[in-house]
DNA sequence: TACCTTGTTGATCGCACGATCAATTACCCC
DNA sequence: GGGGTAATTGATCGTGCGATCAACAAGGTA
């Protein structure tokens, strides 16, 4: 309490470059969660870590680039955290279904919504069309590296993993989006996926675990 | 050639509320299927039909409802071709391929674009959100049906026709998203989602048809 | 041909957005 | 504690959007 930082109206306590980036990106990111990616704003998101519109104009070349990048670090820590949960997997088969539960989980109804909106947007805004084929590919990455980690370890065959991890994510952003348009997240999508992924890779009906298939309506 | 059809600025040929509104109604679709229910404007609108956008606004309650009825316009035409194009099939099951292939079709392209915007504008726009859901339950109902009498002929079975109708329409829209945004349409797709398809009916592999699996990227 | 209905226009409002720049002022360093 | 760097501001521009309304004129009708 040595500064009793005084509540002089101009001149907001100064940040450092790197410390008034984090803040801005935060609160895009906060906003695109709770509003969606177009409603991230010059004016929305100065105001919400208040600070004039010129600020964070001055962060930012321009606000293409702040959506797109908003998108990108919410996707890639996504993966992060992903990949942390499924770190504990004794087998690529369990780490395969834990993934399938997470992916579909309600929790992913915010990101799920924000590709779509980059799906959307990315056909005005070519920052963002780049971001959301690198975040796509870079899941890409994720699952078929996966996939070939099982078929290493001699757990399950996939001729072309690649495809399988395409036709996998395919599916889970399919069924993803219907839910979060019309109804909310059934159970029971879950239990196809699994039906599917099994198929694709010589498992055995239920490797990939099972759950009751209940419609939470 | 009885009237030369003046020249003058002022005073567009005038037309009856009737063709006027199906001209706006006309070019709004347009519109969308070249740059996106985004794309739709009503000075865009206007200028496409040589007038001025205060007529365009006279027609229409509202810009969110045109963008609702050109989208709800759109899908249910699809609805409708893709109704008359599987009339002919001489099984429940060769019209479930065919549908799936339909579906599947790179000709699909612009209205799974446009899929795509409205999941993502319904946010912001109460009517199209409406139209949406009008939409999906449309598709919903024409392709349970079409499970229905499969099952009613004895082709195949299916405990549970909504869920299973659900289910393979979110994978098409899944994996048209992808193709859309990522990659050019996959052959495979289709052999995917037939293979899905029949294990949920209960019949024998191939029984949806085969298609050479070659990706076009 | 004169009238009258109504389809159509032109002008204009209000809003929200992204972007820019000189002026200001908080803070660090000597 | 004075000075200089640079983070921050306030004012302002230009654009594109949807919407409104009095005024105009096209075309059928008497």
């Amino acid at each position: 309490m040595s500064t009793v930082q005084s509540e002089s109206r101009p001149g907001a306590r100064r940040k450092s470059p790197a410390d008034r980036a984090a803040e801005i990106a935060g609160a895009a990111r906060e906003i695109a969660l709770a509003d969606g990616l177009a409603g991230i704003t010059l004016r929305g998101v100065a105001a919400r870590i208040r600070v004039t519109p010129a600020l964070v104009s001055h962060y930012q070349p321009s606000m293409d680039v702040l959506v797109a990048d908003t998108f990108g670090a919410v996707v890639s820590a996504e993966i992060g955290e992903v990949a942390e949960e499924l770190a504990p997997c004794p087998s690529t088969v369990a780490a395969l279904g834990a993934l399938i539960d997470s992916l579909l989980g309600p929790e992913r109804s915010p990101v799920t919504a924000l590709w779509l909106d980059a799906w959307s947007l990315g056909r005005r805004n070519p920052a963002l069309a780049v971001e959301v084929g690198v975040q796509m590919d870079a899941w890409q990455a994720f699952v078929s590296g996966l996939l070939r980690a099982g078929v290493a370890a001699g757990e399950f065959t996939a001729a072309d993993p690649d495809a399988v991890a395409w036709q996998l994510l395919g599916i889970i952003d399919g069924l993803n989006a219907h839910a979060i348009v019309r109804y909310g997240h059934a159970a029971s999508l879950r239990g196809l996926v699994r039906t599917v992924a099994e198929h694709e890779l010589g498992l055995v009906s239920g490797a990939l675990g099972t759950t009751t298939e209940i419609y939470l309506d």
